[in-house]
DNA sequence: CATGAATGAGCTTTCATTCAT
DNA sequence: TATGAATGAAAGCTCATTCAT
C-alpha cells in the first residue's frame, strides 16, 4: 500500500530561514539539539554542548551570539524539513483517501525521527513558555501546518464520499494529538521502556482506529 | 472604610511574618508545581517559588532539604490523586461499554485538571530524563496504571460483544496517547491559543472516534 | 610525695568577672565550651549548642546577646579557676623546690582538665587571632600568670641552692611550653590516639627532665 | 622614570586578567595557607582567599573542587617538605649525640618556619577534629615521623653511652611537645607579643634543658 | 521566660560569557 | 579562527538572629 512517491521528497519548498550551512557548524547544532532535548535548555551547559561537538566553549561563541541564539538556531534549523511537509504531495495526490491517511501517519513519523528534527517536539513542549517567540514559530509552522494537512486529507476523503465526519476541525485536532504524542513520548518516557515499543505496530493500529472511526 | 477607631491601624506595625506551620508546605508545593510546570525545573529559581508562596527562600529550606527534594515532593504529592484513578469505579461498573469509554475520557480529563495534578504530565515529560527515579515513578504509577484501566475497559466491551479489537494492548496505547497529549498540551502550546479550544468538544470527538473505531 | 594541700583549694581568689551564675545557665556554657573546643567557633552552630544544652536557639538568646558574647562568656567563665592558680599556695609553701616542681606540673594538669577549663587552651590557640581581646585576656591571665608561677618556683629553688639556671626567664618559657602543649594536644590530636597516652607517666617524665635539667 | 615614549602606557587599557595557568594554584595555596592558619578554615571566606591570591572566586574553583579540597591541598602540599625531615641526615651522621640534639631542635624550627609549612601545625591543631582524614595524615606523617626521629637520636646517644634515659618513648614525647608548642604558638599567641621572643635563645635553652636532663 | 518558625544577609558555588593568547 | 583561563553576576543554600506566640 505504500507508494514510492514519498511526499517528503516532493516538497522541498524554499526554506524560510537562511541556513548559512557554511557558517554554523552542524556538529554544534547536532550536539545542542540532542542535549537540549534530553536535558532541557536550562539544564544543558554550554560547555557540554561544546565538548560533545568536539570544540571548546570559546568556539561556540564564534558561531552563536549566546546560548539562547543557539537554541533558536537549533529550532529553526529543525523546522526547515517540517515546513515542507505534505503540501506539494497533496496537490498532486490522486490515490485513495484511505491510503492518504496511511501515508500521513507514516510520513509524519518518518519526518519526526529524521535528523535535525528528532526530539524537537519534546524540546518545544518543554520550553514553549520560556521562549514564546519560538513557541509561536512552532505552533504556526508545525502544529497549524500539520493541522492543515490533516484537514485537507479529511476533506479529500469527504469529497470522495469515503469519510463521514461531523466536525472536521475537531477531528483533525484529535488525529493530530494522536500523532504528536508518540513523537514527544519517544524522547521522554519511552527511553525508559525496557522492551522498545514496536512503532510500526503502533502506527498501524492508529491508522486502523482512524480509518474505522471516520469511514 | 474609616472606622471611628482606626488608632490601632496606624500604630500596629505590619508583622514581619506569620506563623503557620501546617499550611506552609502546601503553599510552597502549589507555587512550585505551577512554576516547575511553566518554566521547567532548572529555569525556576528557588526565590521565585518562595516569593510566589509568600515566604522567603530561607523558609522554603525549613520544609524542604533542597530544590530537588522540593521537586520530588511536588511530584509525589501530585501522584496521590492519580493512583486512585478508576479501579474502584470499574469494579462496580455495570453499564454499557460505550458509556464506560465516555466516562474514561471525561474522568481522566477532570482528574488531570484538578489541583495538585494539573501540569504534572507536562512537567514529567520535560524532566523525565533528568530525574529517572521520578520518571519510573510516573511511568509505573500513572502511565502503566492508566494503560491498565484502558485495557480493562476494552476487555469489558469485548466480553460483552460490543467491541472488536485485534490488538488490545496496542489499541490501549493509541487511546492513552490521545488522552495524554491534550493533558501535556494544555500546559505547553495551548497557553498561546488565542481562542481556547473547547475541551468538551475535543473529548466528545475523541470518544466518538474511539467508539466508531472499535465497535 | 603528693601533699594533700592541693593548691587549687587554697586559692579561691575573688573572681574578677561577675559570674551571674543564676542568670547564665551552666548547661549552655558547658555545651558551648565543648563544641567550640571541638569544632572551633565558626564551625559550631548556635543550634547545636542549644540542642546540646537541651534548650532551643531562642532560649540561648535570652541569656547571651549573640554568639560572640557566648564565646566570651565561655572563656571568661573558664578563666576564673585559672586565675586563682598557684599564688596563695606559693606564698605559704615551705617544702622542697623539687616537690614544688612536681606540684606545679601535676596541679597544672589537674586544673586544665577540670570542668569549665578543659579545652580552653586549644580553643584560644585556634581563635586567638579572630578575637584579639580574648587573646590578650588569655595571654595576660593565663600564660603570663603561669609564667610568673614558674619563675617564682625556679627562683625559690635557686634561692635555696637547689636549682642552677642561667636564664630564668627563658627557662620558664621552655617549661611552660612543655606544660601547655599536652593541654592543647589533649583536645586536638590526642583524640585520635587509639591507645590513650598514659598522662601520669608523661607528667612524671616531664618532671624528671626538668628536675635533672635544672638541678 | 619617564621615557620619551610613554605613549603606550596611556593607551593600553589594563588587561582584565592575565593568563598564568602554572602559577595560579601556588598563589591560591599560599593565600589559603596564610588565611586558614590565621583565621581558621570556617572563618576564612573563599572570596578572601581569592582576593589575596589576586584572582576572583570563580578562578579558585577552576583549580579546586571546593573549599574543603583547597584545605586538603594546602595541608598535603605543606606536608611534603616535612616528610623528608631528618632521615637521610641521621643515616649519615657520625658526630656527637649532643650536637645531634642541637641539630634536631634547630632544624625542626628552621623547617617549621619555611614557606608552605609555616603555620601548618597550628592549622591542624585547630581543625583536626573537623577533618579526621587530615588529622590522621598529619599524625602519621608529622608527629609520628618526628617522634621516630627523636627516638633514633636518643638511642644514638644511649648506644654511645652519652645519654641515660629510663623511658625512651615517653621522653621522646616530652621532647616533641617542647618542640611542637612554639611552632603552634608562633601562629597563635606569639603574634600578640610586643617584643618578639628571641627564638634562638629559646631553642638554646631548650637544648640545654634536654641535654642536662638526659646526660 | 521559653519557643521555634521565619527571616535575610551573606556564604559557597556555578556557569554563560569574554578576551588575551 | 580557535582556545580555555578568567570572570562576575547570580544561583542555591546556610545560619545567626528575631519575635509572635
Amino acid at each position: 500500500m505504500i507508494t514510492d512517491n514519498n511526499f517528503h521528497e516532493f516538497t522541498k519548498a524554499e526554506p524560510r530561514w537562511q541556513r548559512k550551512k557554511e557558517e554554523r557548524p552542524q556538529e554544534i547544532l547536532s550536539a545542542a539539539l540532542e542535549l537540549f532535548v534530553q536535558q532541557g535548555f536550562s539544564a544543558t551547559k554550554v560547555e557540554q554542548v561544546a565538548r560533545k561537538a568536539g570544540v571548546t566553549p570559546g568556539t561556540l561563541y564564534v558561531y552563536f551570539e549566546n546560548k539562547e541564539a543557539l537554541l533558536k538556531a537549533v529550532v529553526k534549523e529543525g523546522l526547515g524539513p517540517i515546513l515542507s511537509f505534505g503540501n506539494k504531495f497533496l496537490d498532486e495526490y490522486t490515490g485513495t483517501p484511505e491510503d492518504l491517511v496511511y501515508q500521513l501517519v507514516n510520513q509524519w513519523w518518518a519526518l519526526m525521527e529524521s535528523e535535525h528534527v528528532a526530539g524537537l517536539p519534546k524540546l518545544m513542549t518543554a520550553e514553549s513558555s520560556n521562549f514564546p517567540e519560538l513557541a509561536h514559530f512552532y505552533i504556526e509552522e508545525v502544529l497549524t501546518h500539520a493541522l492543515d494537512m490533516i484537514r485537507r486529507i479529511l476533506r479529500y476523503g469527504i469529497e470522495r464520499g469515503a469519510f463521514k465526519i461531523d466536525d472536521v476541525d475537531m477531528m483533525s485536532r484529535v488525529i493530530m494529538s494522536s500523532l504528536h504524542e508518540p513523537t514527544v513520548n519517544a524522547h521522554s518516557f519511552a527511553i525508559f521502556d525496557k522492551e522498545k515499543m514496536d512503532m510500526q505496530k503502533y502506527l498501524d493500529q492508529l491508522t486502523r482506529l482512524i480509518l474505522k472511526g471516520i469511514t
